[in-house]
DNA sequence: CATGAATGAGGATTCATTCAT
DNA sequence: TATGAATGAATCCTCATTCAT
């Protein structure tokens, strides 16, 4: 296993209180995404996103302890809104074959946005020990399927949910990162409710 | 999409000819390996190869054009031998489902030996441009897979394979790099052969 | 013709604003002039200017693009006093020929202080697309001579001023740089006089 | 003044006594003019000619003693060539006056050939102290003019012949180096000679 | 002699981060 | 609290030159 250095705190350093300071927040957040999507990771340097923000890059380090943490309240931001899409469907009234339909159309659906900034956030993820928040299901969510996988007698249920959504997410991740052949086929949504699917479905659902 | 600027050339630069210089080369990589798994990616700069590997940096030079192409070319290598993995069980003269379970099984074999090492393969394998040589299969290799898929009444057999592959082994590789405790659960291999044969097993197979 | 490659920017990157970054920028190009009398023009590396100078490297590159703007700002800055002395000359009350005596004159007199400095910016500018700014003469002081040289039946007065200049110029630069024995002959600049007269003065002069 | 290195020998090192030697020096030296011709005196690099020459480094060495020395000796044959070319002119029976005439001819003919390798010639020469031997003019050539210009009550025909030659020599190679407008006009020649003449010409002449 | 290989030394440039006002 | 300025520490890469065979 690697043993890498001591990493630095990652939260932010102190929540703005005044109106100014979010403002701030705001505009070294967005000059951050900026330049991930127009120049890439290497591109995302604390002085670039200072000059981009129009913040002197002082004022950077007082809101955020080093460079990572920027990335990583992006990262944050990014999952939470993730989840939240995920949650509405899955609140939904529907079947749970029709939810997973539309977990994957709503997840191809980001994707096809901004692809380059989704493979940013998941390949630099990791590397900052952020446990890979889309793949983290909330507890409600994650019972909920559980309880539907039930019947397909199976010693390890969370097992199961794990490679489906990690199965899922992968591929219509690579797809777009390196095959656009098969993220534009429009067989591509089917074929990833197939495999789903025919691997969590109850065997008389 | 991002306009990244354009890529220095990755290939090496001038191959060795005599024993000596094949040495240094082999030096290099290795030296490159061991950084890789003891620091990381961040880590790899080529005053750390050269001096790791008891080399001058400028023989470094010599044979690679830059950093990138010492690692490239430790990928090239890497894929070269999971392919030959591959294709030797494939080769053999088990039934198809039984082949599933033995690439399963060997991936899952040859992640648990260097799991980081995987990991940095993938992940920055991607951003060099490597057009994902792990999931790359040899011509005969997909032929012979897209005839036994031709039974499952799909207009795409070529994707379905890709998604095949590409799920398995994002789950073994993220499970190795994220959830050891799936990675070591006893069910792991079997829940993805059951991913895998769900989705591409032929109707009456 | 040679095909050289893109040219980086020349120009400084950022004018200092404060009093003390001033001083920084200062410091630099006087520690840049000191080198290039001192050790020439090969010399004159950024690491060496910043060392001299007493100032951080990357100060160095605040304020310059690449070691090429730290030249060019030289050059610049001789250029321009080269011509406020000139052009002082020339707006004096005196008859042209008399004028032409005065900027030979102060030209040698300038040449003399510096003789290394100055083969050096007038060899090495070229080479930076700088278009010899030494013989750039400022619009009005051209017309002026213009007039003067109508008298001498010539279809291109602007080409014989170019000449003349030129000349004497790279006359008192080579003498200087080469030929020291011309260059401290009492009659050079008697001489140089002769030249340019003899060339431009108008037949009934 | 400025105290430069101790400068290392610039002659060949040994003369080439086979056959296979001497093509071997002349391969380094055809290489060694393209690469000046197309990349200008920064690309010139040992390595680089020994690679275009399809000689090894090692061998280069063998017949130069260091880089200058390629340098030099390419320049050494430059210079004699025009030597060669000016006294073939100034032994013909012309008149003196048409000599210059055909002196400047020639010189613009030549540099019109390839302007930026003599510019390189003429600007990187003096760096390595050769003693501009474009404008060294054999002993007899000298004397020949001396006895022309004794009619113009000089006290130093030498320096009068000096500048004469350096002002043409300079304002040729400026014109073509930064200002072509001027090297096409067609009136550049007559100007040239008229400079010349104007400063030369004995009085009763 | 010729060649593949090696190398010491240095040079340009960048970046995350901190200070002084 | 905000800003201009400063900086230590790296990093990539090149080049002239010399060995060992």
């Amino acid at each position: 296993m690697a043993a890498r250095p001591r990493r630095p705190p990652l939260k932010p350093r102190k929540s703005p209180a005044q109106e100014r300071s979010r403002a701030t927040v705001e505009a070294i957040l967005q000059a951050a995404t900026y330049i991930l999507r127009r120049r890439g990771y290497a591109a995302l340097t604390t002085n670039a996103i200072a000059e981009r923000a129009g913040v002197n890059i002082a004022s950077l380090y007082q809101y955020f302890p080093n460079k990572e943490a920027v990335f990583v309240e992006l990262c944050r931001r990014h999952a939470e809104e993730s989840r939240r899409r995920a949650n509405e469907i899955l609140e939904g009234e529907w079947d749970e074959e029709a939810k997973v339909e539309q977990v994957i159309a709503a997840t191809i659906a980001a994707h096809s946005v901004e692809p380059e900034l989704h493979r940013i956030f998941t390949t630099e993820a990791p590397r900052l020990g952020m446990k890979s928040p889309e793949t983290d299901a909330d507890a409600a969510r994650v019972e909920q399927s559980e309880r539907w996988v039930k019947g397909t007698n199976r010693a390890n249920a969370r097992l199961a949910l794990w490679i489906a959504e990690t199965a899922v997410h992968a591929c219509i991740h690579a797809a777009f990162a390196e095959h656009p052949e098969h993220a534009e086929d429009p067989a591509f949504a089917k074929e990833l409710s197939r495999l789903v699917l025919g691997f969590l479905r109850p065997a008389g659902g």
